[in-house]
DNA sequence: GCTCCGTATGTAAGCGCTTACATTTTGGTT
DNA sequence: AACCAAAATGTAAGCGCTTACATACGGAGC
């Protein structure tokens, strides 16, 4: 067996690899200092001198050297790394608050691991494990309503999460969110003020959305509390797209006594459904009156804009961001943290005609 | 010191912590094999027979074991992993293809990191660097014109990368996209032969964006080409917004003599140029003609709808996750990836007025 | 000058996995 | 039954870092 063969691995690679990484060791050589020290250095831990400190930086500059990823998490039992799962990407609900969530994990050095599970809940569950196993220290989920087991699992790994997009009062659960129930009920009670009395519901699929849910259940309380004699509610779920929205208002249009009202659950269903209701000739919103949920771009480009619940797209990634780094930080819970919503009042609710 | 102290610190633990995660020599144990044999199993490699296999899998499953990121990242000096930087998520035009890139990867065992630079090259180094410190196996990045440095930095850490949204013949680099020069030609050649002769033009800002030049370049391109007499081009640049795409036709508008066509950049702009042309009492196409790029949602949801050049943005992401994939494989450059744009024809497009 | 103590630095033991190489088992041949 | 190559499995050396603990150092107080 020849020399070469008997030399440890990483001799080797300094005779032959083309672009030998420095390690920890190059650095710590260089700088005439242990690898403690350099470590130290790079973490801010501990107490190094000045003078050290430079010497280290120094030798760091000029190997060009940064640190083992893989290394680090294995020997420190952390990634700096969060996870987020959402349903989909495509989705421009989630764009924008994702968009601030990651800044703000990136100011404080944290990458972020983005997944998205389809609206699918197995498949946030296989997700969730993968982020995990992949060192995520910590998770955003959107919403609530998952198995019991998904968080018996976290809790034991001692994963702190959050929960987005949603809010719940006395909940063992951190939400980072608002009231999908609330302000559903809000905007539903100024459609009713405003006269109208048979209204349409457009939403999109409640089967693996919780947020949906809420909302419906918000319009309904807002019809119950009003007192006043309406018409039964018509409910449609839709998929979210323009084209789903436009052929849940021809099916709530389809009904004997349609309704003057349609209130849609986020602005891609009522934008599809004003366009279609401008398709077959019903002005809105002096025929028809339309409101969405969520105030994303396409609202004020749509014609007649979207009177619509905006929601701290922002904000909310913000919040998350800082909540989660808080728990990492202290390793104990947080706060929820319920955002406001206000009814941004445009131009496609009017009020109902008289009879 | 008592015994307990003297302990390794993983004994410690199994007496201490809760939550102790199994490791893969437990299930070495409980399997009653090697550490190497499990470690064959769970990567496919090597010769396991079938009885071994079930006995290995049947001691996960009870253990509960998922193999920890850092360590199998250590020892097998790959993560499988893939980092993607993209200007911005809260752009549709990346959105999708990402979302495709996403679920591509994720079929392959694979998992995704994004990154967003803001369409600052200075960030985009950093985030490089970033990715690939976390152990990035290759990265996707957007369009082409970065500092020389940067493709050295990835060339010495041997890191193999796609440039995707965009595509360039006779390069070194592998492109994963479709031809932004071309594209633009044909669509201002298709403006010009209904007639129109003198043309306004609505791009992103071309700074930090190689495709917004490239198509205006193509935009030049059709129109010396065609050799009827035209007016001088006008170009205006404006972000990436509904507002902008309407300021910026009120720019245009606000020449003596106004084009009778306006080329956008992108769909969004095109969108908000379309709204202000029509708050303006422009009929579109009748009294000016828009297009758009990229065929985003919108583009149908406008009134009219926008003619525009469809790109195929989930072919792009799934044929960039294949080609990075192969590149990891084969630790060989692959071929780059020409992918189709074609015109859509909606509503936006006309012929020019007659004089 | 000596002791003492607090601070800076060094030493070395892992972290949980992969993999080259060594060893054992298997099953077909003679 | 003995033999042997091929296949299966085991052994153990790292991978590059963090950190508990040990040690060295330097100045204050006597």
């Amino acid at each position: 067996m020849s020399l070469f063969n008997k030399m440890p691995k990483a001799q080797k690679d300094r005779l032959v690899s083309h672009t030998p990484l420095p390690t920890l060791q190059d650095v710590a050589d260089l700088a005439a200092v242990s690898t403690a020290t350099v470590s130290r250095c790079l973490n801010n831990s501990g107490h190094v001198t000045e003078k050290t400190r430079l010497k280290v930086q120094q030798a760091i500059q000029t190997l060009g050297y940064s640190p083992n990823f893989g290394a680090q998490a294995l020997a420190a039992k952390r990634t700096n790394t969060i996870g987020a799962i959402i349903p989909t990407m495509e989705n421009a609900i989630f764009a924008r608050g994702m968009q601030a969530f990651q800044e703000t994990l990136a100011e404080n050095g944290i990458t972020l691991i983005i997944a998205s599970c389809s609206y699918r809940p197995e498949l946030e569950e296989e997700q969730i494990r993968s982020l995990v196993a992949r060192g995520a220290d910590a998770l955003l989920l959107i919403g609530q309503s998952r198995p019991a087991a998904t968080y018996q699992f976290l809790a034991r790994r001692n994963i702190p999460y959050v929960l987005a997009w949603a809010h719940k009062k006395e909940s063992q659960h951190c939400y980072i969110g608002f009231d999908n129930q609330a302000a559903a009920q809000t905007i539903t009670r100024q459609v009713l003020e405003l006269g109208h009395r048979n209204l349409g519901v457009i939403v999109g699929l409640t089967r693996n959305n919780d947020r949906a849910r809420d909302r419906i259940t918000g319009i309904e309380h807002a019809i119950a509390d009003y007192g006043a004699q309406t018409a039964p509610l018509q409910v449609i779920e839709a998929e979210y797209t323009f084209q789903e929205g436009a052929k849940a208002l021809d099916q709530l249009l389809a009904n004997p006594t349609p309704p003057t009202a349609v209130i849609c659950g986020n602005d891609v269903l009522a934008v599809g459904a004003v366009k279609r209701a401008k398709q077959l000739g019903l002005a809105v919103p002096e025929d028809l009156s339309i409101t969405g949920f969520a105030d994303i771009e396409v609202s004020e480009l749509i014609d007649p804009e979207l009177t619509t619940v905006h929601v701290p797209h922002r904000e909310m990634g913000i919040a998350a961001a800082k909540s989660l780094i808080a728990m990492l930080k202290t390793q104990t819970p947080v706060e929820s943290h319920l955002l406001e919503t206000r009814i941004v009042n445009r131009q496609s609710l009017g009020p109902a005609k008289p009879h």
